[in-house]
DNA sequence: CCATTAATTAGATTATTATCTAATTAGATG
DNA sequence: CATCTAATTAGATAATAATCTAATTAATGG
């Protein structure tokens, strides 16, 4: 999934007009003139929305004689409409946890070290315990993506203000390595190209 | 639902940056420096589209010392999410008979009446037959709503020419009413307020 | 080929909005 | 109280887009 299409779908369905539309082809196909009068609006006004609904494929058309019918097409709706809680539930923590069935041993240190918050209260001592809060820290980071310092400093001080510790840990454990500088993840997580 | 909210809510989905913001804050809490940060644009541009995302409840903050955090209010994005695809599957004709568990003999008639685009073919003489059609007729507009009759007549227009007739079967036939030329149908459908 | 009807395109207008800089508010801390 | 940092507000600019009228294209039917 590109980011460009899930924000044009977005976009096109934010706006009254076009969901009237929807709102109406899910009762079925309807020709441009029908449209118009229901909605109140010109021919032309309505063929814009139209050319937009249909550029994201959630309007397809078919000609019959001289009139040319409008119709859904779900699949797209249903599609893009679960692409963000999709995401959502796939990516953060506590949804990603379940799916993974993470134990709860796990589960109970990440809670342990993280304020309600998602900050770290402390950076643990035990090698063990350290190693699962720089994985779950790593899990937040985008695969594929290269962080100058300053920017993975700034992320790091969204958990914890010591980024300097936590920066050579993550190092450390080979979960990112650094190039001049640059950081970057082993990949691991989907949604790459969204942030 | 009402439909402004349902707009609302597309809109501001449908913007590259609040897209990558959720996706960040999918990933947890983040204070608006770090937003700016990683998107790397200036604090006001970042406030300004927090305060949209905050406008349709996606997302909430909470302040802690001198820095405030957001978070994703993920409900809401399966709320709004699911409401058009919802409503397609409730509204759509075979959709909704398959939920009614309509039965076949209904179906039949249905499909016997109406061409494959909508579009009725005749009226029935038959008067079982015409109730269903006229009730097909009138599940498909929207409860609540006053339709004066020019309105009415370009709607039941979408379906066959001789408006005029299927008009007044929908007075006899007791599925509207009318009041100085203003129709209106009795509850039944959801979403009246979308159309 | 001409007339009709439906749909699209062109062009103009108006409204909305994403982003920036500069100024302001709000807390925290020395 | 003075200072620092984070966040918001104000105001400006430039881009996008919704809608209309007028003109054009497409297909049908006599």
């Amino acid at each position: 999934m590109q980011v460009e299409k899930l924000v044009a779908f977005h976009k096109t369905i934010g706006d009254v007009t076009r969901i009237r539309i929807i709102s109406i082809l899910a009762n079925g196909p309807k020709h441009g003139q029908a449209l118009a009068g229901i909605l109140k609006l010109t021919a032309p006004t309505i063929s814009h929305h139209l050319s937009k609904l249909k550029d994201i494929n959630l309007v397809k058309d078919r000609r019959e004689k001289n009139t040319v019918y409008y119709f859904l097409n779900e699949d797209v709706l249903k599609h893009y409409s679960s692409a963000l809680p999709k995401m959502v539930s796939t990516k953060g923590d506590s949804n990603k946890m379940d799916n993974q069935k993470l134990n709860l041993e796990h589960k109970k240190i990440l809670e342990n070290f993280y304020t309600p918050d998602g900050r770290l209260k402390t950076i643990p001592a035990q090698r063990k315990k350290k190693m699962i809060i720089l994985h779950h820290i790593g899990s937040l980071l985008e695969k594929g993506r290269k962080y100058p310092e300053k920017e993975l400093n700034e992320f790091i001080q969204s958990f914890h203000d010591d980024y300097a510790t936590i920066r050579r840990e993550l190092i450390i454990g080979s979960i990112m390595y650094r190039e001049n500088s640059i950081y970057e993840l082993n990949p691991r997580e989907m949604w790459a190209d969204i942030v």
